[in-house]
DNA sequence: ACCTCTGGCGATAATT
DNA sequence: AATTATCGCCAG
């Protein structure tokens, strides 16, 4: 075949990689990248890198036979002829250690399967390595191309209508001959968020009504039912099919980089997809005249080539939402919380019921007020794209993976890509995932000892001191060199070693290399990043800052837990049980010298110490501050939290000993920090919640009880009088798995199998609310769970809500002022042992 | 197909 | 009636 990828202008640019996808061009595999240029032009740059994986040969083998042998491999696979090019005997490392691998090239990095197998067979074969790494990651590692980092390049321009072998709608397109890192550029967000309104919201049922888009600046509503006075951004179109036409024509117009969709892995697309199927239409989204593809799996991802899609949601939900408050990460609540703007209130469910029926009646009031809503959710969309921008970015920066997993991805698979994406400069070798048998028993494995958490005494403490150690139990790896490559079973001069622990049902103790192994160097270097990051947000505080903060954090915190993630590439339980062990070893040192120096310490766990300043001075915290910090050894580093003019601590409800995991701080400011309490937990009603907030805040402001005994009082009378407000009793738990997997039917459960006989949307994930009604209390809580529509006004179970919500969350902390749950109760405002 | 870890509280059902 | 198992969610 002759060649059509010459090209003959040379050119020199400037170029963003926001998207990338691999492609046979000419019998070779081709990366091919969707960016922009630092004119602003839409441009795709081809470019090829070297296929290839690793074979470790068995001892005392002909390193060169070997290698002639390998070389010779060939088959007929995809028709094609897979062949191995060329292999090439290096030095290499593999798990920190030098070794003599062999590099094998192969024709295609799709026949590194059947290549690899043959290879396997082989005795002079020990181990094969890097057979399943992503031939996009290869380039990006291999290239030194990085998503979001901009590029100079040279190469030669094709000609897209002659040269180029596949449909690509961009202002230029590249073959690059050299490419490398090079200033950075502004880059002028170019983007569309789209929304959809359906029928019905089971994919393949119903039809699409309504599709909205959105950016900065663009606004617009497509829908084909028509009415009058419609807003100035609608536009009317004959049907469903002309509808999705349409959709499709706007986005090949404006040519955004980026689609932004809002659940719209889990919704709007594959609607789409099912919808264009039964209309016959080709679902054309991208640059290259290819169908919208879905990733196989139970959580689907849409990409459309050459633009990124991102569904929001999954970012929220995977790595954004932990520092949200919001109850939910519902579009509305994350919007509200963020940029201060909500969806419009509508009745969805009687417009689309209308809808749905041939002879359905809406006014056109109704149809307007619909259309706003459909637009607003794209507007919110497109703002939360822009809010949630600059993270998004910063972490695909840290992993180097393409923007469309990153904005997918969890936290296993940040970690992972963390690590392999810098391993070339250590010259190592990636080691494998686990296989088949091996992933069943490291799943089996007991649990390792983990953190130390003080008992605390139950009261209110005046005057408290809180110090944290950042990043802690990364810091500790940083500081011991600990990870699966370095681990040893011996002591080395120079190295270092954990206390003596039980691991295993055996007393351990566990060594780690002097050497500096590439994983505590590679989380070092995260960890200066998190360093500053938390630095700005103190000086700068912000949502989006704290997330950023957080998800850094977490992703250090994920690299700790990644050493005993049964997935892992570097799998070490006994360097997961080291870094717990020193961490216990190193709270009880402080503790232990925090009391030494004359302070109550109050309250630990993990990695705080929390003690009442007493006579003493936060002057005189912060010395003894200073001086252990000069007794820890690395990166270590204890910081002063905060200081609180009050604390709380309270009984379990069992009333045997103090509650860990639960407490409350009331700052200088008036902020109240609530740790653990019934108030933070999403599965009580607001009712309860709400009533916790006020007593936490009465107690800690005034120093007793007396006002909070009296608010409590007033709370119950109203439950009792039926006045209380259902929407405040509704109780939400999560349908955590499959509603016939569960063992134990609790009212959540029942309340989903109610749902679903009513054909609502149920499923694993779904958060499921209900209101316990009047009944007969003698049955199980079960049988009195509804559905909130199902319950009238002041039809709740009052005693219900008093015994088994309320006065459980305020109990424990009359309890500490002496008063009983009789007298919360009863309503009597006893004098409790103190005033006598 | 994908999944960071352990410690802890408290509600409710299930079992003895 | 008391104890244990299951479940969800949170702290770190
Ligand atoms: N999500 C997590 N996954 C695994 N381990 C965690 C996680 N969160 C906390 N830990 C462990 C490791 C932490 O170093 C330790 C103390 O937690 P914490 O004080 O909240 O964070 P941190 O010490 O890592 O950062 P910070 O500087 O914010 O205090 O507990
Ligand atoms: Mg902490
Ligand atoms: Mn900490």
């Amino acid at each position: 075949m002759e060649s059509t990828l010459k090209g003959k202008e040379q050119v020199k640019l400037d170029f963003i990689p926001l998207d990338f996808d691999y492609l046979d061009l000419d019998g070779k595999c081709h990366i091919r990248m969707f960016g922009r240029t630092s004119e602003n032009k839409r441009c795709c740059v081809l470019d090829t890198t070297d296929a290839y994986f690793w074979l470790f040969p068995r001892a005392g083998i002909d390193l060169k036979k070997y290698a002639e042998k390998v070389a010779k491999i060939s088959l007929e696979h995809a028709s094609r002829i897979a062949k191995v090019e060329k292999v090439e005997i290096k030095d290499k490392h593999f798990l920190g250690n030098p070794i003599k691998a062999l590099q094998v090239f192969v024709s295609n990095p799709k026949d590194i399967a059947v290549i690899k197998d043959i290879a396997k067979t082989f005795h002079e074969t020990l181990e094969k390595k890097e057979t399943d790494i992503n031939f996009v990651t290869r380039y990006i590692i291999d290239k030194n191309v990085k998503p979001l980092e901009w590029v100079h390049v040279e190469g030669r321009e094709l000609n897209q209508y002659i040269e180029v072998p596949f449909d690509v709608d961009t202002d230029i397109v590249v073959m690059a001959d050299e490419i490398k890192p090079t200033q950075e550029h502004e880059l002028k967000l170019n983007f569309l968020a789209f929304d959809i309104e359906s029928t019905e919201f089971e994919i393949g049922k119903g039809e699409i009504v309504m599709i909205s888009l959105a950016d900065h600046n663009f606004h617009k509503v497509l829908t084909w039912k028509k009415y009058s006075n419609a807003p100035e951004e609608v536009e009317f179109v004959k049907d469903e099919a002309e509808l999705i036409e349409k959709f499709m024509k706007i986005i090949h117009e404006r040519k955004p980089d980026f689609l932004v969709g809002y659940f719209s892995d889990g919704f709007d697309l594959p609607y789409l997809r099912a919808r264009a199927e039964q209309n016959h239409i080709k679902l054309d989204l991208g640059l290259d005249k290819s169908n919208l593809s879905f990733s196989r799996g139970i959580m689907p991802s849409a990409k459309i080539t050459g633009r990124v899609h991102i569904d929001l949601y999954r970012f929220v939900n995977n790595i954004f939402a932990y520092t949200l408050q919001s109850p939910t990460i519902s579009l509305n609540d994350v919007a509200k919380e963020l940029i201060g703007e909500e969806k419009l209130e509508i009745d969805l469910g009687h417009i689309t019921k209308e809808l749905r029926s041939t002879h359905g009646k809406i006014k056109d009031a109704e149809m307007r007020r619909f259309s706003l809503y459909n637009l607003q959710d794209a507007v919110l969309t497109s703002k939360l794209f822009l809010k949630l921008w600059n993270n998004l970015a910063e972490l695909t920066k840290v992993v180097s993976e393409p923007l469309f997993e990153v904005s997918r991805a969890r936290y296993a698979y940040l970690v992972e890509n963390n690590i392999l994406h810098n391993l070339k400069r250590f010259n190592e070798i990636a080691a494998s995932r686990p296989l088949g048998e091996e992933i069943g028993e490291r799943r089996e494995r007991e649990k390792y000892i983990g953190a130390f958490v003080k008992e605390p005494r139950p009261d209110v403490y005046e005057k408290v001191a809180v110090f944290d150690f950042r990043s802690f139990w990364p810091s500790i790896i940083v500081s011991f060199n600990i990870s699966m490559p370095t681990l040893l079973e011996k002591k080395e001069s120079g190295g270092y070693e954990t206390p003596e622990f039980e691991f295993d049902g055996k007393k351990r103790k566990f060594y780690f290399q002097k050497q500096e192994g590439f994983i505590p160097r590679i989380l070092k270097e995260l960890l200066e990043k998190r360093k500053e990051t938390k630095a700005e947000f103190k000086r700068n505080p912000s949502p989006v800052l704290e997330a950023k903060d957080y998800a850094l954090k977490t992703l250090a915190n994920a690299t700790y837990g990644y050493f005993g993630f049964f997935g892992a590439r570097y799998y070490s339980p006994e360097c997961g049980a080291s870094i717990t062990a020193i961490s216990r070893y190193y709270i009880h040192k402080t503790i232990d010298e925090i009391e030494k120096f004359g302070f109550e310490v109050i309250y630990s766990d993990t990695d705080s110490v929390m003690f009442a300043l007493g006579n003493k001075t936060e002057k005189d915290a912060k010395e003894i501050l200073e001086k252990i910090n000069k007794t820890l050894p690395g990166t270590m580093e204890l910081e002063l939290e905060n200081f609180y003019v009050r604390g709380i601590f309270v009984m379990t409800k069992k009333g045997e000993t103090g509650a860990k995991k639960k407490y409350a701080l009331l700052a200088k400011d008036g902020n109240i920090k609530i740790r653990g309490f019934e108030a933070v937990r999403r599965d009580r009603c607001d009712l309860a919640k709400e009533t916790q907030d006020v007593v936490l805040k009465k107690v800690l402001e005034e120093g007793k009880a007396d006002n909070a005994l009296a608010y409590v009082i007033k709370i119950l009378k109203e439950v009792r009088e039926k006045k209380a407000p259902i929407e405040k009793l509704i109780i939400r738990t999560k349908l955590k798995k499959a509603i016939e997997s569960y063992e134990a039917r609790g009212p959540h459960v029942v309340v989903a199998e109610k749902m679903l006989e009513q054909g609502l949307p149920v499923k694993a994930g779904s958060l499921i609310e209900y209101v316990i009604a009047k009944g007969n209390s003698k049955e199980r809580i079960r049988e009195r769970a509804k559905l909130p529509d199902e319950v009238e006004k002041g039809g709740y179970d009052i005693d219900y809500y008093i015994e088994h919500q309320i006065v459980p969350a305020v109990e424990t902390i009359f309890a500490v002022f002496g008063i009983t749950k009789e007298q919360i109760i009863e309503g009597k405002k006893q004098k409790n042992l103190g005033e006598f």
